[in-house]
This record gives C-alpha cells, sequence and structure tokens, in this order.
DNA sequence: TCTGGGGTCCTAGGACCC
DNA sequence: TCTGGGGTCCTAGGACCC
C-alpha cells in the first residue's frame, strides 16, 4: 500500500507554552534562552521579523531587546516537558500510529485513511490541539517523511495555507513549484556543510536537489544524501520509527552558573551529574560498561588559561547503580583534576550500553550476588520515591547541596501544569 | 559580565579471527 | 620471485537532527 505521512511540528514551540499561560504575551516579541540563560533557542515570529537567528547568544542581543521590549525567558523544562506530553496525548487520538520525533514534532501514519481528505484532517489535528492544549501547530502531509518535512516548512511561512500543507492531493508539478520555494539548507538531512557543498555544485533548492544525480550525490553525502533524494521524489526510504530503540550513549552535562576552581564543588557537579546519567540508564532497563568524564574551562575566554581533559574508565562490570558509577567518575575526575583553572563545563557520558537482561559478568571478579540485588533495590527505591517527592528528594551526599555552581535561570516562569505551589492564579 | 544540551547514523581504518 | 580471502568488531571523526 502506499504509504502516508503527516508530520506534525509545534510553532515556536517554547514560546507558545509561555503564551499559554500568559495571554499578555501574545503578539509581542517573545524569546526563550538555552540553559545559563545562554543562547536563544526559541523566537516569536515579531522576533524573527526582526533577524534574530537561532542560537544567537544572548548578550549580542541585548540592544534589540531593549529596543523592541522582548519579553525574554530562562528554559522552563519541567513545563515544556509536559505541554509535550498533552500535545502527543492529543495526536495519538486521531491515530495509536505516530512516532514521537522530538519535543515538539510527531510524525502520524495515514496509511490506510481515505487520503482525498488529508487536508481535512490536518486541519481537524490543528483544531484539536490548539483548542485542547493551546499550543498552535503545523502539519505537512505526504508520500515520505523528507516530504511532509518540506510541506511543513511551506505551511508554517506561508498564511495562506492555513498551517496545513497536502503534498498527497498535489500534482508533480505544483509539488515542484512549491519545493522551489525552499532553500536546500531547509531539507531535513541537508545541513551547513551539505549547503556549502551543494551550492558551490549549483544545487540551491530542494527542487533542484531533487533532480540532482544521484551517484554524484551518494559519493558526496553517503548513503543518506542519496535516500534523501528518493525520498523528495516521493519514494519512501525512512520508516516510521513506532518504538525508538534503547539509548546506545546516555550523556549529562551543564555549564556552570559562575566559573568553578575548587575540586570539592567539580566533585559535586559530577556526581550530581551522574545522578541523571544513571537515572536515565535505569529508565531504560540498561547497564553500561564504559564512563566518560570531561570537564573544560571557557573556550570563548581567550586570554585565560585554558584546560580540558577526559577520563575513560572500562568499568570491571556493567552496572546501572548510582553509588558504583559516581565511585568510578570521581576517580576519574582526580586523574584529570588540575588546580588555578577557572571550569565551566564538566560532563559524564555513560556507553557500553546494554539491557539489564544480557549481562556479561567478569570471570575474575568475585560477584557478590546479595549485594549486588540489594543495589538494585536500593536504586529501585531511589527512583521511586524521586518520581513520587520531586527530583533529588534523596540523593548521594557526595552531590552537595549548596550546588554554588548551578545554572543561571534568572527568567524562569512558573511551572505552572506540575507543581501546586505555581498554579496560574486568575484575578477575577 | 554573558556563547546550550543530548542524541543519531555512516564511513574508514586498524586489530583480530579462521 | 613469490606474500589469500573473507569476515567481525571497535574506534574516531564527521555529518546530521531538535
Amino acid at each position: 500500500m502506499n504509504k502516508a505521512f503527516a508530520l506534525v511540528d509545534c510553532n515556536n514551540f517554547y514560546v507558545s507554552c509561555e503564551r499559554v499561560f500568559n495571554p499578555r504575551l501574545k503578539h509581542v516579541p517573545v524569546m526563550v534562552l538555552s540553559n545559563n540563560d545562554g543562547c536563544v533557542v526559541a523566537r516569536s515570529n515579531e522576533v524573527k521579523a526582526l533577524g534574530i537567528k537561532m542560537g544567537t547568544p544572548a548578550f549580542k542581543c541585548k540592544k534589540l531587546i531593549k529596543e523592541h521590549n522582548i519579553q525574554v525567558f530562562s528554559s522552563n523544562y519541567t513545563l515544556y516537558a509536559d505541554m509535550s506530553h498533552r500535545v502527543m496525548e492529543t495526536l495519538r487520538q486521531f491515530t495509536p500510529d505516530l512516532e514521537i520525533y522530538s519535543i515538539d514534532e510527531a510524525f502520524l501514519s495515514f496509511t490506510g485513511f481515505d487520503l482525498r481528505d488529508c487536508e481535512r484532517y490536518g486541519q481537524e489535528i490543528r483544531k484539536t490541539v490548539y483548542q485542547w492544549t493551546g499550543i498552535p501547530v503545523s502539519i505537512g502531509i505526504a508520500r515520505t517523511k523528507v516530504l511532509a518535512k518540506a510541506a511543513n516548512e511551506i505551511a508554517k511561512t506561508h498564511d495562506k495555507y492555513f498551517g496545513v500543507v497536502d503534498f498527497i492531493n498535489c500534482s508533480a508539478k505544483e509539488i515542484d513549484s512549491c519545493i522551489e520555494q525552499l532553500d536546500v539548507n531547509d531539507v531535513w538531512g541537508v545541513g551547513q556543510q551539505y549547503t556549502k557543498l551543494l551550492k558551490s555544485n549549483n544545487i540551491y533548492t530542494a527542487k533542484d536537489l531533487k533532480y540532482a544525480e544521484t551517484n554524484w550525490i551518494r559519493r558526496r553525502m553517503t548513503v543518506m544524501g542519496e535516500r534523501c533524494v528518493y525520498e523528495l521524489n516521493g519514494t519512501s526510504c525512512f520508516e516510521l520509527d513506532r518504538h525508538p530503540a534503547p539509548k546506545k550513549g546516555i550523556c549529562s552535562s551543564k555549564s556552570f552558573g559562575v566559573p568553578v576552581i575548587s575540586k570539592n564543588d567539580l566533585e559535586e557537579a559530577v556526581a550530581s551529574y551522574v545522578s541523571r546519567a544513571a537515572e536515565k540508564l535505569r529508565s531504560q532497563y540498561s547497564y553500561a560498561n564504559v564512563l566518560i568524564v570531561f570537564i573544560t574551562t571557557n573556550r570563548f575566554k581567550r586570554d585565560e588559561p585554558q584546560y580540558s581533559n577526559s577520563a575513560y574508565i572500562r568499568l570491571k562490570e556493567p552496572t546501572s547503580s548510582t553509588i558504583d558509577l559516581t565511585k568510578s567518575a570521581l576517580s576519574a575526575l582526580s586523574k584529570i583534576y588540575r588546580p588555578g583553572y577557572k571550569y565551566k563545563k564538566a560532563g559524564v557520558l555513560l556507553e557500553g550500553i546494554h539491557p539489564d537482561s544480557q549481562i556479561q559478568l567478569n570471570l575474575f571478579h568475585s560477584v557478590n550476588c546479595v549485594k549486588k540485588e540489594q543495589t538494585k533495590m536500593l536504586m529501585k527505591t531511589i527512583d521511586k520515591i524521586n518520581k513520587k517527592w520531586g527530583r533529588d528528594s534523596l540523593k548521594l551526599a557526595t552531590e552537595g547541596t549548596k550546588h554554588s555552581w548551578k545554572m543561571r535561570r534568572t527568567r524562569l516562569s512558573r511551572r505552572y501544569t506540575t507543581n501546586w505551589n505555581e498554579l496560574l492564579e486568575v484575578c477575577v
């Protein structure tokens, strides 16, 4: 059967989340910053119109913020994650056959639907998501994922389509004239490097790429590039990924709000990051046997002494215990820590990840099965308590309590949907 | 003063195996 | 003078995504 995909993408997602609970933000310029209030990661249309690019450091747009009274927010991931969940659950009402692709995007399978009605389905979805969650979305519908992405891009940038672009009921000629307006950089899978390469070879738009020579594309952009060209031509190469595989690598890292100098502070931070990573590891029922710890100074401060290093540890035995992982991480940190530097960032990576049902024990390492079982129960209990009473209700002492290095979030909105003390107040 | 965080896939090359 | 063929696994590096 011919496949059909709809890509539902939330418009300016983080900004839209802020607007749901603060109507005063409608029709005024709004932006959301990354961790540490560092870079711009979400912009309302008004901010986009001012020419502020995604990823711009906040301090570089200070003047524009003041001039245009841009409303600025720190990232409120608790709120965004909960709103995302609500949007996805709403989409699930239309079909259980969907892939949650990112915090603000999902592919829906329309295969088997009466495809003459695509446009109407799209409008219905848009209306319902807005009514139930307050989040505006755009929808692209096509025979392949890459084309659905392209249709979505067009829906988002041209008001005349009212948020839904359906390529399935378009002729090839109509599709061509649409994707001719799309910069090749806006094609899913074409990033900065490939854009440079393509443009220097006279491939400027999505349409140019569609008709490019596939052998050349394969040679220069690997098999992924070739698949992308096929998808633009309507031949589906990427399936709906309904059950995402467990992660092969888990990373937890963050920049510090203030430069960190003391080893003790660094240890606290690393222990906290291990704790986050181990939680993620256990939530997908896996063990890891490789741990990497890295620390680095602020690379933007050229006049300050620079140092960065990482330590790789192959664990004697795979584990998911925060206690075991923390011990290894701290001994790794000791090896690379050098006093006298101003550290800006630290992180922990877990690799060599396998399901906890397929664990390879070490022949030369005595196994204390009772202790193993006890640790497993302990971790389970900690996870349960933290789930019920909030993150960090129970943690290792090594993680510290002061966290003087924690990230800066000076413009944080409330956790309107997940915390009783932060509910929206309405004055009548 | 101030520059994010967390992932994926593909390829080439080396070590090693029979 | 002559030096196989066919694999797997691992790692590093480079591209991409949101």
